[in-house]
DNA sequence: ATGGTGGATGCTCCA
């Protein structure tokens, strides 16, 4: 059995359903995880998506903000719902794939611009939300378990994973102490980054890229906020990764591009 | 040092 999966925080699912359809032809992965789909459940165009030949699909959205969906060109069971920090922001969606593989499509909140919990709240969910996940890892540690963790886990760990380390220590989305944590996150399963699997450091590798530059390509100041991580049984059979990077180029584009991964047995 | 853009929403929030 193989198994391509891209992740893409699309910020807004009907505004760019024309690029996901685009996505799903030009890169044909079986399973697809979205972030910021910003659309109730009962809006979602899952019959479109369906017809481009996704029929099996969770979404777990909300009006205006967040959401997450997982489209599938095969069956899937959808897991169980759960929030995070005493809200229902739908930011998580568990689906069980075949050859048990369980996988978790994840938004973590952004955060805000200001790195001190004390003085921001956002910032203090982000760091609450990454304690909460990881904890519940913890408790749940089964290594030998088949678990495919993708997401915009909104981090940048690696120096090499943001346009200047120095410049951005401050600045949310690469602060030590978020590092950290996605860090301890990362060693609940001894999660493998399936990505920086292929594309190792120091090479800079990102996969968003502001909507405020004058021009994204040629100042390149991008960061690698999504991510694919798998759990070790899955390591062996992790064949290939990639960053779509011209899709930061198509028409009313995410800030965000896709990233995909292949697994074979 | 600052402000820059984009999406959903509805006289503003979030990224």
């Amino acid at each position: 059995m193989s198994l391509r999966l891209t992740t893409w925080n699309i910020n807004s699912v009907r505004l760019r359903l024309p690029l996901l359809l685009r996505l799903m032809r030009e890169v044909k992965p079986d399973v697809i995880c979205l972030q910021e789909i910003k659309v109730e459940d009962a809006s979602f165009p899952a019959e479109p998506i369906a017809a481009a030949g996704y029929p099996h699909q969770v979404v777990r959205g909300m009006k205006g903000y967040n959401g997450v969906a997982i489209l599938s060109r095969v069956v899937l069971e959808r897991g169980e719902d759960r929030g995070w920090c005493g809200r229902d922001d739908s930011r998580h969606a568990i689906a069980h794939l075949p050859g048990k593989i369980e996988l978790h499509n994840f938004y973590v909140p952004a955060g805000g611009d200001v790195p001190d919990p004390a003085q921001n709240e956002k910032f203090a969910h982000k760091l609450n939300f990454i304690d909460e996940v990881t904890l519940w890892l913890a408790d749940a540690r089964i290594r030998s378990k088949r678990m495919i963790l993708a997401g915009d886990l909104n981090i940048a760990p690696l120096e090499c994973d943001v346009w200047s380390h120095t410049q951005l220590l401050d600045v949310v989305s690469h602060t030590p102490i978020e590092v950290e944590k996605l860090g301890r996150m990362q060693d609940t399963l001894g999660w493998v980054d399936a990505v920086r699997h292929f594309v190792a450091p120091p090479e800079k590798l990102y996969t968003w890229w502001s909507y405020r530059a004058r021009d994204w390509a040629a100042s390149d100041r991008g960061r690698r906020l999504d991510h694919i991580w798998v759990t070790p049984p899955l390591k062996k059979m992790l064949k290939r990764a990639h960053v779509l990077r011209d899709a930061r180029n198509w028409e009313q584009p995410s800030d965000h591009v896709p990233v995909t991964v292949e697994l074979d047995p």
